[in-house]
RNA sequence: GCCCGAGUGGCGGAAUGGCAGACGCGGAGGACUCAAAAUCCUUUGUUCGAAAGGACGUGUGGGUUCGAGUCCCACCUCGGGCACCA
């Protein structure tokens, strides 16, 4: 705010002047369409502006338009992104960099619930809100390419890219574009295949004997978007499904916390599950934190094993196992307590104890299944199953600690080699035969003597140890091997071969459950007939949302397990039921009444950016290829640079790589991958403080005084966490505009420390990077006449400095170390300001390396020095590789490792120059005291060391 | 429990195995001012010393090395993720 007081000079970098400074370069940029990036064709076409010009995508994760705007928090990843697009256009890249929004979601409709008001009004006014919030932080985007995914315009795209999901099959046998995983191929194709009888139907009649119902069901069977009875997480309270990941780990909706139940329902799914095999391995193409690729490889939960099936008086009964080579072991089985199989193997005897037990498992909440600590609990079903291997008859018990959702829901249990079982067995005094021989080593280590009764370990053996017991009279033999992945892969062979099973691969991951019974979501452009879906034409795209003004779902008692979801779309019948004609003739049609979850419109945004306005493609295939396309040296194409939280390090990149994925798979994309490169900023933390009551005060109010701190007269006490509304310690942009500018708030927001790492805010270290700019300003304007004011050229020390100065900054930028190129910049302005002003030779490269980080008064002052033009694209200073050798170095001098001098050497000075001056240097000649060097080591350039 | 990541002044943080603490905040002293704010200058790891100068110092304990904040081993603490996944 302006300081009336008189005595400050006219024209010094004040909050007002920098205020005036920041709007008027916002409007020049604007006016000259400066951030407006080329593309090679379509309509964003300039081949000029492409031409000799490497290109650059630089990406942020897109915002949700939340109505209570931005705190100081939001931008650090977006100011970061804008340092280093404005950085590499000086650089001269073509850089893509934008900016969308991700509105459809529950927070807009739920204030439409309460208000009346319509979700696109409300999304409307908070996209202007934050436009305009982000506008003044100087953002470098192209606004032509800004998205909405909630724009008829844009969610056109995102329903056709469902329908080629929908209209694909995953084809394992047919080699992807890189290897052995299969392929999405159009779903004519086969049903082509089915036609010609090159494919064999399930059962094996030809196609044209199927009746249209049972055509329909096998072609709806193969698609990677299809409708299915499935387990889903039925959340009454919300009155919609959600998917596995938005439930919290104590079974409760990530919104809303109520609780969800399982239940068989028909919902869409996506057959993500196809993927999986390359969404783990293609984590290798990029340049991601080993911590990011760590969770997704986790999350996809890739286990190699093995399928054996038990017989039993109920059938077969199957299980996984991670090892198979352990089946000689195997001496029960146990259920997960709702595997369908446990009422037909459960004895008269039993069935009261095993009623209970379901009983009991199923009240119990999802989080006390989950203690690990908790002792094992289960019942024996009454019933026996074959053990394979050595026709053994094992007993089947139900426990919880087998889960219904991992693997088959029945485990074959091998004490001696699993901790589980082992505790298990124990528990209930079954026996523990041992299968493998531990070292006596093991034993001497657990204090006990060799026996291979392994009820006698203190816990299960799990290692490389020769096999003892493991042998059948059909041609299966383990014992004295000691290689367990031998032993894997000789009791894979025998199943296979003895038609007990086979060797395969398990995955956590489970489809994706992507239907949701809300109004403010992408509608699915799917109608159905008798028989199922059908996909709408292209032609009929957009399918638009319909105007209501009765938005929620029903929602049943938080505890109604029972009840049945109801879209708010179900109520509109006028929209529901529609007529087409697809060829014969026209006939009513029932819409689909589900929209899709928030995850689809940030799917697939990043390709829009490209191409925004494009009615004939959701991106032009050249456009595609020039911004995303595989480069050579090794730059497998996707996004150059994606910057975001971690938060989304599972589900948003899990998602959007597998719709990417498909498109690749389908010819619409170049590369296999969305985003090369990954960085994910740290977060912004603030003080917060708790009253007696433990209620958060606003923290602008808190004082620190007497080593406490204090809201009026009442101490509280400090704790740091997000910036946000719920902890009362949000810092508005606004005020820091008001206080100090923004060229101000992005310097001290990049100055705090490296982008990837968290860091408090501090209101009151602001001041720093305020007076970094004043000097800056003030040592090239006069402060009274706001004239130019300039020294005379560089002496060879500054210039050197620059030189230095030029090299760092340029190399931290490129690593996004914006932090440490501040500092160098400070420094460098610090040498200038001791000179008085700058020199004229040093102005124009300082201004031009700070344009990236404070491009507002970077401008003005690029203005006064002489030129008509922005300097967007002026090219980035570079350094002069003879002005950073120095003619002579000062090397430090140590003696037995510690620093005992310094001397001063020619920069070339050959070794024993180096070490003849050492030598002869006063303090080293008393730090030896007379004794004699032994050894002498110099590195050059570095330092001398005298071993004595 | 498992998997990541991190521990450096009063604070945020710098340091290709080579002078630890760059740069900023805060503190101290000074200039300007009637005074204050703002601004500018000097100084600021701890400690012994009047000073010159010395000793100590990057979570703890070991190790490798001429030399370790940095590499290795073990441990402690904090942050994040996963959690009976067969």
């Amino acid at each position: 705010m302006a300081r009336a007081d008189s005595d400050i000079p006219p024209f010094r970098y004040s909050a007002a002047l920098a205020q005036d400074i920041e709007l008027r370069w916002q409007d020049w940029w604007d006016t000259h369409k400066s951030f407006e990036a080329p593309n090679p064709a379509g309509p964003l076409a300039d081949p000029e502006g492409v031409a000799g010009r490497e290109k650059l995508f630089v990406l942020d994760m897109f915002p949700y338009p939340s109505g209570t705007g931005l705190h100081v928090g939001h931008p650090l990843g977006y100011i970061g992104t804008d340092v280093y697009s404005r950085f590499k256009r000086m650089a001269g890249y073509n850089v893509c960099y934008s900016m969308g929004f991700d509105a459809f979601g529950l927070p807009a409709e739920q204030y439409a619930v309460q208000t009346g008001q319509h979700p696109a009004i409300t999304t409307a006014q908070n996209v202007a809100n934050m436009r305009r919030q982000l506008r003044r932080l100087g953002l470098s985007h192209d606004p032509r390419r800004s998205i909405d995914t909630t724009d008829p315009g844009y969610y056109r795209w995102t329903q056709w890219i469902f329908l080629q999901i929908f209209n694909s099959w995953y084809d394992t046998e047919s080699p992807s574009a890189d290897g052995s995983h299969g392929r999405a191929r159009p779903i004519t194709e086969l049903v082509a295949a089915f036609e010609s009888g090159s494919r064999p139907t399930p059962d094996g009649r030809p196609w044209t004997e199927l009746t249209t119902a049972e055509q329909r069901t096998i072609i709806d069977d193969h698609r990677l978007a299809y409708v299915s009875e499935a387990p889903v997480n039925w959340c009454p309270g919300l009155g919609t499904v959600v998917a596995n990941e938005e439930v919290t780990a104590d079974g409760r909706s990530d919104r809303g916390n109520f609780p969800v139940f399982k239940r068989n329902m028909r919902q869409w799914m996506m057959r993500i599950t196809a993927y999986a095999d390359r969404l783990i391995d293609d984590l290798d193409l990029l340049d991601w934190s080993d911590a990011i690729k760590t969770q997704q490889r986790n999350w996809i939960g890739r286990s190699e094993g093995a399928r054996v099936r038990f017989a039993s008086a109920a059938g077969d009964i199957e299980v996984f196992t991670t090892r198979p080579d352990t089946l000689f072991g195997a001496t029960f089985m146990v259920l997960a307590p709702e595997h369908a199989l446990v009422d037909a193997l459960t004895t008269s005897e039993h069935s009261s104890a095993v009623a209970e037990y379901r009983r009991s498992a199923a009240a119990k909440k999802d989080i006390d299944r989950q203690d690990v600590t908790r002792e094992k609990t289960g019942v024996f079903t009454g019933s026996y199953a074959t053990n394979p291997v050595n026709g053994a008859q094992i007993p089947v018990w139900i426990a919880d600690y087998v889960l219904m959702g991992y693997g088959t829901g029945a485990i074959m249990a091998v004490p001696c080699g699993d901790e589980r079982d082992f505790e298990f067995a124990r528990t209930f005094g079954l026996g523990i035969p041992a299968i493998q021989q531990p070292s006596d080593s093991w034993f001497a280590d657990h204090g006990i003597e060799p026996s291979l009764d392994a009820s006698t370990w203190p816990q299960a053996f799990v290692g490389d140890a020769p096999y003892v017991q493991s042998a059948n009279d059909s041609g299966l033999d383990l014992n004295g091997l000691t290689s367990v992945a031998d032993g894997k892969r000789m009791v894979n062979e025998w199943l296979v071969a003895n038609d007990r099973g086979y060797g395969t691969v398990n995955f956590k991951l489970r489809d994706w459950l992507f239907s949701r019974q809300r109004y403010w979501g992408e509608p699915f452009p799917i109608v159905y007939d008798q028989f199922g879906p059908i996909g709408l034409p292209d032609a009929e795209l957009p399918v638009v949302l319909p105007e209501t003004d009765s938005f929620s779902p029903r929602t049943f008692a938080i505890d109604d397990e029972f009840s049945n979801p109801e879209s708010p779309l179900d109520r509109l019948e006028w929209w529901t039921e529609v007529e087409y004609d697809f060829g014969d003739g026209p006939k009513l049609y029932h819409r689909d009444t589900n929209v899709m979850p928030q995850w689809a419109g940030s799917c697939w945004y990043e390709l829009r950016y490209l191409d925004p306005t494009n009615e004939n493609a959701f991106v032009d295939p050249e456009v595609e290829q020039y911004w995303m396309g595989p480069k050579g040296n090794g730059h497998p194409g996707g996004v150059d640079l994606y910057v975001g939280g971690v938060e989304h390090a599972v589900l948003h990149l899990l998602y959007a790589r597998f719709w990417h994925k498909v498109l690749f798979d389908l010819g619409h994309v170049s590369s296999k991958e969305p985003y090369y490169r990954l960085f994910n900023q740290g977060m912004i933390l603030a003080a917060a403080y708790k009253d007696a009551r433990e209620i958060y005060v606003e923290s602008t109010a808190v004082v620190e005084r007497d080593g406490g701190f204090w809201f009026g007269d009442e101490p509280v006490t400090r704790e740091w966490g997000k910036m946000g509304k719920s902890l009362r310690n949000a810092v508005s942009p606004d005020d820091m505009y008001d206080a100090f500018g923004a060229d101000t708030l992005r310097l001290y927001e990049m100055s705090t420390g490296p982008m990837d790492a968290s860091r408090p805010w501090e209101t009151r270290d602001v001041v720093g990077m305020y007076r970094f700019l004043q000097r800056v300003w003030r040592n090239l304007v006069d402060e009274e006449t706001g004239e130019l004011r300039l020294g005379p050229p560089a002496d060879d020390d500054t210039k050197r400095l620059l030189h230095r100065t030029i090299d760092g900054v340029r190399s931290d930028m490129d690593g996004l170390r914006i932090n440490t190129a501040i500092s160098k910049l400070i420094e460098l302005n610090n040498a200038i300001t001791k000179l008085g002003s700058s020199p004229a030779d040093v102005a124009e490269p300082l201004v031009l390396m700070l344009a990236p980080l404070c491009p507002h008064v970077a401008e003005e002052l690029w203005r006064k020095l002489g030129h008509t033009d922005s300097l967007i694209r002026e090219s980035f200073p570079v350094a002069d590789p003879a002005l950073l050798i120095a003619d002579t170095i000062e090397l430090p001098v140590q003696v037995n490792g510690k620093f005992r001098s310094r001397i001063i050497v020619a920069a070339d000075a050959a070794n024993d120059i180096v070490e003849a001056a050492a030598l002869a240097d006063a303090k080293v000649i008393t730090a030896l005291a007379g004794a004699t060097p032994k050894k002498v080591i110099v590195v050059p350039g570095r330092t001398v060391n005298i071993v004595a």
